[in-house]
DNA sequence: CAGTTTTCTGACAGCCTTGTCATATCGATC
DNA sequence: GATCGATATGACAAGGCTGTCAGAAAACTG
């Protein structure tokens, strides 16, 4: 291993105490203009770097931020970590990836890693950003954090998530605007606070363009793929069915599809259906799905952006959250009402 | 912050030296085994994590391994990050993300991220892996480091690469058992490596089924969609034209296909065509490609692993490359010939 | 059981940087 | 030119850990 340089040696070689260098190398005040020069231009020549191990160890910073998820689809850890990256760039800070595919490496094990990984601060994606076990641990062992779509405990320490009330008025106005008039929602699960904000969203939209909210079929769904086929059977089976399928999830939208092709509708000529979230289902699927997609680059981004404020200042405890506009993926599901 | 426990307080609290914590938190011999289990306890009632500043500053390592990469597909970069996780797992070495998608960061600005980020060694993804001027610059500085899936040098350093010839044995093997006898390669730019090496493997697996490779249409390409397209023209406007088509990447298959289909050829029914690369077009286009897929985490693996050694006995000059087996990605390009 | 080898244990220094604090230098003021 | 305040500089310690080496304890000899 070549030999790096050290402070000493440009403290040497400038003929200035090692303290004046660190004072330059920090962009520090105290040194004259002239001395400040000659040490830039010293560090310069022999390829100084700074050894951040020594500076960590003093400053008891590490300049790692850490990221963790477990394994969503490929796209998504992109755009996670592309959000995450380019926030950090210029940054002292450094990415450390720490997904975690096995089972094993539950809440106990992922802190242990955090721990031992020393790192400044850590950006949670799903699902451990749900794991309250692990943010007590975090909050207790003082390291900070920000979670990228929670679901719960949405008041706990910093926060990026989507709109989802805004996503789903969007979603639900291009099938208006399409020209359906008559309606039918699939929900999700009604424990989950998803559930109410995408519906309050779908009313907002239905009552805005001047249709009767009441008229709307909605029939509940679990978010799972099967629930989508009952909840579209029963929808399809009426005299007058709707031309249209709102579903609260991608999975029941597909479940939908399905039932739907079954029973002698085609999509999306006969039946326009529209799911959420972008997941991999929604490209697999024939026809691909219109769906709303959460912005992760975004929400990445800004959640390093307000940890690294948190981590800079971090008597004052920086928590909040920030809403982030969806985007809308107008893809082959949907099309004007049959004539 | 809350202060973290230390290697002090453990030798307080469990009654010997801070060597001999030292000894037994990095299995060192030399401490009678009732000692190690009371330190050991020690440790783990307080929670103790190792200062990796500290221990890194002491042993010149920062327990930090890079991985370069220039975004490509997601499914590449987490394929990538996938392998060398998988084997860094139970190591002490973490994983920095150092990907460049913006021109600027050429070779220089690379080399300086390196340079700054004190890493213990890089793994090198296309395209930096080809950069002879980074490898350099990381020699000179004794940085250790391993490439993934280079086409040049192929010498230099420590090298995970495809078997280019068995793969292009397995599927032209894959069409001489669909029954093809009539057969047609586009080959890419003659001045590439690989270019070669493939031709060599389609020869290899024609001529052992007893097939003569002389009366196989060769037609040059240069590995762009549009060289597939004029190939694959003047193949399809023979008299008696082949019933399958192995190009030399996914671009000119797709080209081929193109054309063919402006023909008249329908595929793969009358016409079988197959490419190398599994890019991105191969999924997008219709049908979709039957191709090679390079083994991207079997690559990224090895190469860590073999980084890791070299690391650990860095006196020995380690280097030497290894072949990975490629994935046959039967899709729906490829069919019996027409009867 | 003395002598020798082997196994354990701890004191101390040092890794490179930054924080603290005391001292030196400079200008300006009276 | 003495005095003061502001600015500049350097000596020194500390941060948590491991390498070195010397000395203590244990295990083995004959």
């Amino acid at each position: 291993m070549v030999r790096r340089t050290t402070i000493t040696d440009i403290a040497r070689q400038a003929g200035v105490s090692i303290k004046t260098v660190s004072r330059v190398l920090n962009d520090e005040p105290h040194v004259r203009a002239d001395v400040r020069a000659r040490v830039k231009q010293v560090a310069e020549e022999l390829h100084y770097h700074p050894n951040l191990n020594a500076r960590g160890l003093i400053t008891r910073q590490s300049f790692l931020i850490g990221l963790t998820y477990e394994r969503p689809s490929a796209s998504y850890v992109v755009e996670l970590q592309r959000g995450a990256l380019d926030r950090l760039e210029h940054e002292r800070y450094r990415l450390l990836v720490l997904p975690f595919d096995k089972a094993s490496q539950r809440s106990k094990d992922l802190f242990a890693l955090i721990r031992s990984s020393s790192l400044d601060g850590i950006l949670l994606a799903p699902p451990s950003c749900d794991d309250l076990g692990l943010l007590d641990a975090l909050d207790n062992a003082g390291i900070a954090y920000a979670r990228i779509a929670p679901t719960v405990a949405l008041e706990r320490g910093i926060v990026a998530i989507m709109d989802d009330t805004a996503a789903a008025r969007s979603i639900a106005g291009h099938l208006l605007q399409l020209g359906h008039t008559r309606l039918a929602i699939i929900t999700g699960r009604q424990t989950h606070a998803a559930t109410r904000m995408r519906l309050d969203g779908y009313r907002q939209a239905i009552e805005s363009h001047g249709l009767d909210f009441g008229s709307v079929l909605v029939e509940s769904g679990d978010f799972g793929f099967e629930s989508g086929e009952g909840a579209a059977r029963r929808i399809l089976d009426r005299q007058d069915p709707p031309t249209a399928i709102i579903a609260e999830n991608d999975d029941m939208a597909v479940g939908a599809i399905t039932v739907a092709r079954e029973m002698g509708f085609s999509i999306p000529s006969d039946l326009s259906v529209v799911g959420f979230d972008d997941s991999e289902i929604a490209r697999l699927s024939w026809p691909r799905l219109t769906t709303i997609k959460q912005p992760v680059f975004a929400m990445s981004r800004q959640a390093m952006d307000d940890l690294l404020k948190h981590i800079s200042k971090s008597d004052e405890a920086t928590s909040g959250s920030t809403m982030h506009r969806h985007e809308l993926l107008l893809r082959d599901s949907t099309s004007q009402p049959p004539a």
